[in-house]
DNA sequence: ACCTGAACACCGTTCAAGT
DNA sequence: ACCTGAACACCGTTCAAGT
C-alpha cells in the first residue's frame, strides 16, 4: 500500500492515520512518533505536521475515530429493535462496551484522557457525551417498561458506564487474577442490574 | 530543601522521587523526564541512572508508592472498628476512593496502567490485589451481617472497584457534565449498595 | 559507592526553500 | 497545495573517568 506513493498526493492525512492506529495497537501511545510515522510511510519528518499541528492533534484524531466506532458498536448493541425484555440488551451493551475497551486498551485511554489540545477536546467530550446517551435512551426505555427505576436516565447511565468502563481498566491492570473476564462481567451487569431495579 | 547539597550523599533516590511527584501533579507524567528531574535537583543527568534503571523504574517507585498512599487511606476508611452499618461504611470507603483518585489521576493512571517493567508490575499488581482485599474483607462482613448478597466476596469487590474507579474516569474526563462528583458517587454506592444486596 | 561529561541515537517543532 | 532539508532544543541511555 506504500508502493505507489500515493501519499504524496492528497492521502497523506489517511495513511498517516491508518499507520497510527497499528502503532497503537502494536506499541501503545509511547510508540507513537510523528517521524516514525513519516519513516513508515516513506515521507519527510516534517511532512505530517502538514496534517497535524503537533503530535496531541494526531492522537485527538485517534482518540474522535475511536469514539465514532465505539459508538456505532454500542448503537448496534443498545438498537437492534430487539424484543428482548431491557436487562438482556443492558448485558448485551455492556459486553459490548467491555470487549471493545480491552480489546483496544491504548486508544480508549487516549479516549478517556483528556489532553485539552484547545479545541478538539470539545469534539471528543461531545461524543463521549453521546455514548453515555446510547445507555440512557436504553435506560429510559427501561424505566417506561417498568424495569428500571426512576431517576435522571443521564445520571443512571453514568453509573452504569462507570461499572463497564472500570471493570475493563482492572482486567488490563490483569487486576482480576483468576476470574475469566466474561464471568466478572455478568456478575457486574447483574449487580449493576439489580442495583437499578425499582425498589432496590 | 536544594541548598544543602544533600542529594549527592545517598539521599538522592528519595530527593527524585519526591520532585518527580511534584512534577506529576503539575505536568503530567508526559512531563516527567529524568534529565529535568536532573537539572531540578542541581545533579548531572546522569546521576538518576544511579537509582532508576530508566525512567519506567521511575514511574513504577511512583506508582508503588501511590497504592501504598491509597491502600493506607482506604484502610482507615474501611476498619475504624465502625459500628455503622455497612452500607454506610462501604459508602465512606467509595467516597475515600474516589476523592484519591481525582486528586491524583495522572498518579492512578501510572498504577493502572501496565508497563510491564520486568519485575516491578508484580509488585504493583501485588498491591493493587491488596486494595481489592480491603474492599473484600468489608464485602464478607455485610455478608455475614446478611447484608450482602453470598457469593465469592473477592469477585464482589471486583464489581465494586470497577465502578468507583470508573466513575473517577468519567469525572476526570469531564464527562459528569453538570453533575457534581459527590451526587454522581453517592448515586453510584447506592445502585451499587442496592444490586449487592441479598434477593436484589 | 556515587556522580560527572561526553557521546549516540532518538524526539517534536519550526521554517526557508523547492515543485 | 504539499513536501523537503536543515536547524534547534530537547530527550533516554550508556560508559569511561573522576572523587
Amino acid at each position: 500500500m506504500a508502493a505507489d506513493g500515493s501519499y504524496h498526493h492528497g492521502n497523506l492525512r489517511a495513511a498517516l492515520l491508518e499507520r497510527a492506529e497499528a502503532v497503537l495497537t502494536e506499541a501503545g501511545a509511547e510508540g507513537l512518533s510523528l517521524r516514525g510515522l513519516a519513516r513508515d510511510l516513506g515521507v519527510s519528518h516534517a511532512a505530517p505536521s502538514r496534517h497535524f499541528r503537533d503530535r496531541q492533534a494526531l492522537m485527538d484524531a485517534l482518540a474522535v475515530s475511536g469514539f465514532t466506532t465505539l459508538n456505532t458498536r454500542m448503537r448496534t448493541a443498545a438498537d437492534s429493535g430487539d424484543p428482548r425484555p431491557i436487562g438482556a440488551r443492558m448485558t448485551e451493551l455492556g459486553r459490548t462496551y467491555v470487549d471493545f475497551a480491552v480489546a483496544h486498551t491504548a486508544l480508549l485511554d487516549l479516549m478517556f484522557t483528556v489532553k485539552h489540545a484547545d479545541g478538539s477536546s470539545e469534539e471528543l467530550r461531545e461524543l463521549g457525551r453521546e455514548s453515555l446517551l446510547i445507555v440512557a435512551r436504553l435506560l429510559e426505555e427501561g424505566q417506561r417498561a417498568g424495569a428500571v427505576r426512576t431517576g435522571d436516565p443521564v445520571r443512571l447511565a453514568q453509573v452504569a458506564f462507570s461499572t463497564v468502563h472500570g471493570l475493563a481498566t482492572l482486567a488490563v491492570a490483569s487486576l482480576l487474577d483468576d476470574t475469566p473476564l466474561p464471568e466478572a462481567t455478568d456478575l457486574a451487569l447483574d449487580v449493576l442490574l439489580a442495583g437499578l431495579r425499582p425498589g432496590g
